[in-house]
DNA sequence: ATGGGTATTGCAAACGTTTGAAATTTTTTG
DNA sequence: CAAAAAATTTCAAACGTTTGCAATACCCAT
């Protein structure tokens, strides 16, 4: 591993002075013609790479970005990522990825180092973990550098930052309804971890549709998961051995719900004739597993693609006081699994 | 978006020099107690964060390394990148992710970019663009810097680098002896894209796995697909109309069985009685589906983990001169749809 | 008070690049 | 051929931090 060749080097190979070289090679016109093809040949042969590490420090900027969100290991998060790097890259952005794993600590480090690395803005999907503590004290200093923000997927609204979220009531709300609408009666919820935005709005859109139909709400209808495909299988186990089996399970996301049915056929029964399964995510597979699930849609591309814009809008307007909220709509798609149509 | 808080600013406050605030915020010994403490405080008040970009030009290095894939969105590649992240992180490096969507422009601006930024070092999932034009011109820099470079998942032989690649060769063999081993005879391959090498040695894996029991190879029963699941749509429906049909279908990967084994289905066909079907990836949902995909598994997250340390190993050691060519094994995971044991 | 020692602080250079202004060289013109 | 104009090159400062060395301030004993 030697060392990049610089402009000095170049400089004192040639005899000239930096200034020389450095014009020669971003062709400023003052530079005589034959200067400038002989220095650029010259970087060109020995690999000369402009050390952008100085042009950072020199322009106190560095058109990076950091983004922090708890997995990358998940349809929905990396379409997001695709979705911020759709619009960012194009305009010259490099993209600073950070997994939390969920957990708050890694999270503030993470803050912390994208900060020292002088980033111009960063996009935070908060980690289970910082839901769960409410603690916040790792983004003061974004909030003292007055550096855009954007919450991703779950918002936090103790804190002036634009956010970009979806429907999830709405989308839940949606799930369930067409569920009552065919004729289910006893729906079951295997939810997500407790206290996390994602899964409190799917539960109350849950519990609110619910109501809407003057459908009670069981405890023993619903139980926890942590999202993994492994989590929905007892508590699906569970559920059937009830004295009133339900005829419906809503899962809150598509995991669960791929668990849920695989734990209903094991026992004996069908999907979606005895019991129908809904999902949500949307995940790529699942128009193609048997039975096609239904599910509703996050548009994760789309997320990822107006916070980008949001990001621009802060650093071109400077209007960074009027934090932008954003909620998209989910889109339920219905298949077999829920008894169709 | 307010300019960060310099050292200098600090010292301007303070009427002193900025090495006294650089060695207070440093605890370096021979500051005056109280000087300190004044400083520290000072600094923490106005959120002082140090400028790790000035940093790393005052010297010349970064702890930042490069990873380029050509998606992310995708379980076996963000394995990859959370094995290295899991290794890697740790000891202080920075990763940074750059996603080529299989384009050969990107790569190569991609890989211009990292260099210009000073990365430690690359770790190259080789795009498919780039595989089939077979131009690396744009990894002559990296040679010229001789920068510890490690292809992963995809090897390229005529360049010296190191390589953690899989054996998808004997992954693809196995899976197919599993299935000449339960009885079939008429055993059909969903291709990947010509030319890709992890597409190139699962087929040698197939051929000559059916050469070895003396069954033919038949055109008719090889089909192109894209890795998609859409792409196995209509070649599983061609293979279904062949005057002899064949009583197993082998998936370059597990999206491509899904597809399959959704069209054998929507025929009227059972899995696994009347056509057996295995993957490659054994990607998390193969277990849950139904029925449960059987599925040749690729170790990503040790991929990065054992790339990573190569990487470790190269600038521990200087001995960049031989390249480590990792080559680890794949693990035949049976299940019901080959008809299983 | 003076010298010697220690504790504390400041100076200046360095990392690699760009850029306005000044300096130098070359060309043109009268 | 001299002076003016144009072309080309160099100087120096800047970005923010660290660090070896020099400088200053403080303390104690003689």
């Amino acid at each position: 591993m030697n060392k990049p060749v610089t402009i000095k080097d170049i400089a004192r190979k040639f005899r000239c002075s930096p200034s020389t070289v450095s014009r020669a090679l971003n062709n400023h016109p003052s530079i005589n013609e034959d200067t400038r093809r002989n220095l650029q040949e010259y970087a060109q042969k020995v690999g000369y790479q402009r050390n952008q590490v100085s042009l950072n420090l020199l322009n106190t900027k560095t058109a990076s970005i950091g983004v922090i969100v708890p997995t990358i290991n998940n349809y929905y998060e990396s379409a997001i990522i695709e979705g911020i790097d759709g619009v960012l890259h194009p305009l010259g952005y490099t993209l600073n990825i950070c997994v939390t794993n969920e957990q708050y600590l890694l999270e503030s480090e993470y803050v912390t180092k994208l900060l020292s690395n002088r980033v111009e803005g960063i996009f935070l999907s908060v980690s289970q973990e910082t839901y769960d503590s409410g603690h916040y004290e790792h983004l003061e200093n974004v909030g003292k550098r007055n550096l855009p923000l954007i919450f991703i997927d779950r918002d936090y609204e103790g804190f002036s930052a634009g956010s970009v979220t979806i429907d999830d009531y709405h989308g839940a709300f949606a799930a369930v309804e067409h569920l009552v609408n065919t004729g289910r009666r006893r729906i079951a919820h295997l939810k997500g971890p407790n206290g996390m935005a994602v899964t409190e709005q799917r539960f109350r859109g849950y519990t609110e549709c619910l109501a809407k139909y003057g459908l009670p709400v069981e405890e023993e209808l619903i139980i926890n998961t942590n999202f993994k495909v492994e989590s929905a299988l007892d508590p699906t186990a569970q559920l059937l051995e009830l004295e009133q089996r339900p005829d419906a399970i809503f899962g809150v996301n598509d995991q669960v719900a791929i668990g849920a049915m695989k734990v209903i056929r094991e026992k004996g029964r069908r999907v979606p004739e005895d019991i129908a399964v809904v999902g949500f995510d949307n995940s790529p597979i699942s128009p193609y597993i048997s039975p096609s699930l239904t599910s509703v849609a996050r548009p994760g591309r789309q997320i990822g693609e107006e916070a980008a814009r949001i990001f621009l809008n802060y650093t071109n307007t400077a209007k960074k006081d009027v934090p932008v909220h954003l909620v998209l709509p989910s889109e339920l798609i219905i298949r077999d699994s829920s008894g169709g149509r």
